[in-house]
RNA sequence: GGCGGGAUAGCUCAGCUGGUUAGAGCGCAUGAUUCAUAAUCAUGAGGUCGAGAGUUCAAGUCUCUCUCCCGCUACCA
């Protein structure tokens, strides 16, 4: 295996437009700092960069709603985050962010390097332009009817009342979000990487490389060069972010997904003279941190990118976790369905480890899981107080009482102490192997093991009970479950370092290293032990209950907000004569059945009382073909045909979508005869 | 529909290149114990490893088909 002399680890950069939750700690930062503080403990060179990403449409588009500038939404959330992340005890080297001076270099000279030596593709397409505010304007930017259901709010990316996935040009009666004037089509010039050119690099480098990826890493990679690259243009028209170092270029800007992952570089140029060594040789080990969502960046743009300059080294791994979800639902920040970091440390004083320990435990490494209230609660009174906190407190507790706090001297060990002994190195290696694989889970019940080694220990060896006839053998069993205690402070210092904290000092020790773990003589004869406190307390129900309320309000507020959204504006007038042009028929549903290789569509077969045609619907996901089949509904009989899959669908049938967005179909009060007009 | 990930004890998950009676933590039952935050320790119950077929001396592990969940993607007149 390959031998690296230093580390450089990067996390997935925040995006400044929210606070931090528990789902980018358990996916992202939890795990990175785990490691970081392991190779840190071991005395490896490592370095560990990470900042909040601050560029980016979504960020002008809150600076526009909340009436602030872009600069003042990123400096809000830039310290938020910075600081939560300190009070949960994130060890980053640098934690900086992407508007720094340094990064608008950093990033620019990158972008001028390739544009230089030319790695990129100069392509001018049509773009909606308001001239009005004299912009350009971003799919978000771009604000019209959807064309498949008719909401008039719908974004130039995107419909979010149907879901569907639009191009800025398939509005109908686009204006601009910024001034509401109509947008004019114009010319606009923009940069592209032409991925395609890397895909051999990228398949023999992934594909033939590094098959150890994790699956699901490996899997979406694999995927994505099967399918093929295409050109990804690294320049927008936006006035927020890192001009394009270009002559001509005025208004544009990098695109964000250009600029973040140089935010690695320039964090790292920011921390250290030295960069360079950490970037550029083949000896130092990279690698990156990343939620699954930022798979395709991290494995194929960015290495493109690196690859395209030149001089970089690549990443060595990209650990990604899958998502994690809230009381069985998807966190989600709109909907204000999470539980936020700040909030958190505010609710629970003093507990930051405890965060820290289920989020471990939990993390979704191979799949999606689940954080509930109640299994935080259980871990912390099953195993953090009963297994961890009694444990070391049991070991001090006693050598308080028998000792007077001292550190008694070990006599001659017993065949079972030198078993329990033996115990901590191979758990001790397996803590390694697992943490060095990324298996933070598993290495966490290793870390516990050493606890409950020491509960065993005692429970086997019954101190208070030998107390009464050798205290000589006691000694021996103090001095080793102290041992033990200190063992227990390194291994758990990766994933709960306020906690070692607190070992130590109840021991009156300075931090050891990483090499004590597995050695029984760190604390010396006659050292006096601090004074010993609890670890952890139990979490009572009602602090959960508390918890799973304040959830259940976030629930109603959004079913609240939901209902008194308001309707729809108006649409303009029509005539009557437009009104009179629509054909609308009661009609029957006679046959209904799925369209292969759909997930939405149905084809129907109706009786219009005029004849019978089939109608292509997609209603597939709220009804079952069984409960369409003789239902009357309302059918607009002469919309221009369309062929659907194959199939030619001859008019549309009339839905309702309600507050969720569900389609619901619209019937006759009273039975009538198919073919009535309805008018 | 295509692609990727997942489906293993009541719950949360390990099971690497196929090899003896399928593991861990929590929960549950029983027993032991009282130094400890009613914490601990031991023992046990509990699994046709999503379904079916196949390859093999041998399959949770490989192949095929299917079902369900998550993500990306296509489809919505």
């Amino acid at each position: 295996m390959k031998k690296f002399k230093r580390y450089l680890v990067t996390s997935a950069l925040p995006y400044a437009n929210g606070p931090v939750h528990i789902g980018h700690l358990a996916g992202v930062y939890v795990p990175s700092d785990i490691y970081v503080r392991y190779l840190r403990l071991r005395g490896e060179d490592v370095i560990w960069v990470c900042g909040s990403d601050e560029h980016g449409v979504p960020i002008t588009i809150k600076a526009r709603n909340e009436g602030i500038t872009p600069q003042d939404v990123v400096d809000k959330y830039h310290e938020l985050i910075k600081e939560s992340f300190a009070r949960l005890g994130m060890s980053f080297d640098i934690y900086s962010r992407t508007t720094s001076e340094m990064h608008a270099k950093t990033a620019s000279d990158f972008f001028r390097t390739l544009y230089d030596n030319g790695k990129f593709i100069e392509q001018t397409t049509m773009q909606y332009y308001d001239e009005e505010a004299g912009t350009f304007l971003a799919d978000r930017y771009i604000v019209g009817t959807c064309p498949h259901c008719q909401n008039d709010r719908a974004y130039g990316d995107q419909c979010e009342k149907c879901g569907s996935t639009l191009n800025a040009t398939d509005l109908i009666n686009p204006r601009s979000a910024i001034t509401g004037s109509k947008p004019v089509m114009k010319e606009t010039t923009h940069w592209y990487l032409p991925l395609n050119e890397y895909e051999e690099f990228l398949r023999q480098w992934i594909l033939e490389g590094h098959k150890e990826w994790k699956a699901n890493v490996y899997g979406q990679c694999k995927s994505w060069l099967d399918l093929g690259l295409q050109p990804r243009a690294v320049s927008r028209d936006l006035d927020w972010g890192i001009p394009v170092p270009v002559k001509g270029a005025e208004g544009k800007v990098l695109y964000v997904w250009f600029d973040a992952p140089i935010g690695y570089i320039s964090a790292t140029k920011e921390l250290t003279p030295d960069w360079e060594k950490y970037w550029k040789s083949e000896d130092t080990k990279m690698v990156h941190f990343i939620g699954k969502d930022n798979i395709v960046f991290h494995c194929i743009v960015f290495p493109s990118m690196l690859k395209a300059h030149g001089g970089y080294i690549l990443p060595e791994n990209v650990p990604a976790n899958e998502f994690l979800n809230l009381e069985g639902d998807k966190i989600s920040t709109s909907r204000n369905w999470a539980v936020w970091l700040h909030e958190y440390l505010d609710e629970f004083p003093g507990k930051e480890d405890v965060l820290r320990y289920v989020l471990c435990a939990n993390a979704p490494e191979t799949k999606d899981n689940d954080f509930t209230w109640k299994d935080f609660q259980t871990r912390n009174n099953n195993e953090l107080v009963a297994v961890l906190g009694n444990f070391v407190n049991r070991a001090l507790v006693l050598t308080d009482k028998y000792f007077e706090g001292k550190v008694p001297a070990a006599g001659e060990l017993t065949d079972y102490d030198r078993d329990t002994l033996s115990e901590l190195p191979a758990i001790k290696k397996s803590l390694e192997e697992n943490i060095e694989n990324y298996r933070f889970r598993e290495a966490l019940k290793d870390a516990m093991a050493v606890a409950r080694l020491g509960n065993k220990y005692l429970a086997d060896t019954e101190p208070w009970k030998v107390i009464k006839s050798d205290q000589t053998r006691v000694a021996t069993i103090l001095n080793l479950s102290l041992q033990i205690t200190a063992n227990l402070a390194i291994a758990i210092e990766p994933f709960m370092p306020f906690t070692s904290a607190k070992i130590l000092k109840m021991l009156d020790a300075q931090p050891f290293g990483w090499d004590h773990l597995g050695t029984f003589d760190i604390l010396p004869v006659g050292h006096k032990l601090g004074k010993a406190e609890l670890l952890f307390e139990k979490i009572e129900d009602s602090v959960v209950e508390k918890q799973l309320k304040k959830l259940e309000d976030t629930k109603k507020a959004n079913l609240a907000r939901e209902a008194g959204k308001k309707a729809e504006p108006q649409k303009e007038n029509i005539s009557f004569d437009d009104f009179g042009r629509m054909d609308i028929r009661v009609s029957t549903i006679l046959a209904a059945e799925k369209i292969a290789k759909t997930k939405k569509l149905l084809k129907l077969t109706i009786d219009t009382g005029i004849d019978k045609r089939e109608i292509v619907s997609g209603i597939a996901e709220y009804y079952t073909p069984e409960e369409l089949v003789g239902r009357q509904v309302l059918v607009l009989v002469n919309l221009e045909p369309r062929e659907l899959k194959g199939v030619l669908s001859k008019g549309m049938i009339l839905m309702a979508a309600d507050a969720t967005g569900k389609l619901v179909l619209l019937s006759p009060g009273d039975k009538v005869n198919n073919g009535a007009i309805v008018g």
